[in-house]
DNA sequence: AGGTTTGTAAAGTAAATACTGTACAAACTA
DNA sequence: TAGTTTGTACAGTATTTACTTTACAAACCT
C-alpha cells in the first residue's frame, strides 16, 4: 500500500493534537489518543480493537472509553450479529462541545448556588440576632452582598448553558461563516 | 466578636464548593481554596498572608497564586508604601469566565488549526501522487472530508470566543434576568 | 558599601493518579 | 447443563503531580 506512511503521518499529527489538548474536556491525553485513534476508524471498534491498537490493557480501554462516553464523546453502537460492545465517536463536534458544558458545568452550577443560597440564609439569619456584634454584621453586610453578586453570575451561567443546548448560540454564531 | 463562628462556616461552605469545583478551571482544589479565601478578605493580601492564613509554604503561594493570576482570576495590585507583592481577586467574575476561555482554548484552537491544515496538505499532494495506490487515495479522501469538517468546527469555535470576548455573547444571555 | 527582606528556582518528599494484571460475574454458546 | 467469552472491579505498581525545604538572586534599606 504505496503511500500509507503518509497517511499514517497526517493522521498521528491531528491525534497527537488532540491528545496535547484533550485536558480541556478534564480527560488525560491517553483518552484523547484513544479518540483520535477511533476519530479516523470508518469502523466502530470493540475493546480487543482499541487495546491492540493502542498497545494498552483492556481495562485500561474499558475505563477511557468510560469516561469518553461519560463525556458523550463516544457512544455504543450495536450491530446484530457481533457479541462485543462496539463503540464510534459521536460525529456531530459542535453537539459534543454543547455536551462537555452541559455536563461539566451543571453540577457545578447548582453546587454553588446551593451552597450561596445556604450561607444567604445563615447570614441573614445572623444579621437579625441580637447577640452578634456590630463588627461581624458589618462583616455579615459585605459577605451578603458579595455572595448575591456570584449568586446572580451563576444564574448567568445556567442560561447561557441553556442557551447552548437550546441551540440558540448558533443564532449568534453561525456554524457556516457567512 | 460575638457570632464570627457563623460567619466564617457561611464563608467556609462556599470557599469549598469553589475549591472542589475550581477544576474546571484547571487548577487545584489549593488553588481553588486561595482564591475562595481572597474572594472574602476585604483588603489585598501579601503572599505572607496567604501562607498564614493557609497554613502552606510560601513557595506554594507564590505558585498558586502565579496560576491564578495566570487565568486573571487573581491580579497584582500596588499600594503606596507597601514593600510585598499585593493580590486581590479579579471582582468581575462574568470577565473572569472570558479570560478563561480566551486563555485556555484560544492556544488549542490555534494549535489545532495548524495541525488540519498542515495534514490536510500533505493529504493533497498524496492524492496527486501518481505512486500512491488506489486504497490509500480512497482513505485519504475520507480523511480529507473529516478534516475539512473539524476545521470548520475550530474556526466556529473561534468565533465563539471572539463573541465572548466582544462581549457580544450579552445580547444572547444578559446579565440580568427580565 | 553591607545587611535585610522578598519572591522564586531547584531538589527532594509525600500524595494522588494512571495504568497493569488478576479474578470473577454476567452473558452467551453448545 | 458445563464451557467460553466479554467487560469490569479490585489490588498492586509505576508514574506524575502537589507540596515543602533549602538556597539564592534581586530589590530594598541604612
Amino acid at each position: 500500500m504505496e503511500g500509507k506512511e503518509q497517511l499514517d503521518k497526517a493522521r498521528e499529527r491531528v491525534i497527537e493534537t488532540i491528545a496535547q489538548n484533550i485536558h480541556l474536556y478534564g480527560v488525560t491525553p491517553s483518552a484523547g489518543r484513544l479518540y483520535g485513534m477511533m476519530f479516523f476508524h470508518h469502523e466502530p471498534l470493540t475493546l480487543d480493537d482499541m487495546k491492540e491498537e493502542l498497545g494498552m490493557s483492556k481495562t485500561s480501554m474499558s475505563t477511557l472509553v468510560r469516561s469518553l462516553s461519560d463525556l458523550k464523546m463516544v457512544e455504543q453502537v450495536w450491530k446484530k450479529g457481533v457479541r462485543k460492545d462496539l463503540y464510534k465517536v459521536e460525529e456531530d463536534w459542535y453537539q459534543s462541545f454543547i455536551d462537555l458544558f452541559s455536563t461539566k458545568w451543571r453540577s457545578a452550577i447548582s453546587m454553588h448556588i446551593h451552597a450561596i443560597k445556604k450561607s444567604l440564609s445563615d447570614l441573614a439569619k445572623l444579621m437579625e440576632d441580637g447577640d452578634a456584634s456590630n463588627e461581624v454584621k458589618e462583616m455579615a453586610k459585605f459577605d451578603i452582598e458579595k455572595l448575591e453578586y456570584i449568586l446572580e453570575y451563576y444564574h448567568w451561567l445556567d442560561r447561557l448553558i441553556d442557551a447552548f443546548e437550546d441551540h440558540d448560540i448558533f443564532s449568534l454564531v453561525p456554524r457556516k461563516e457567512e
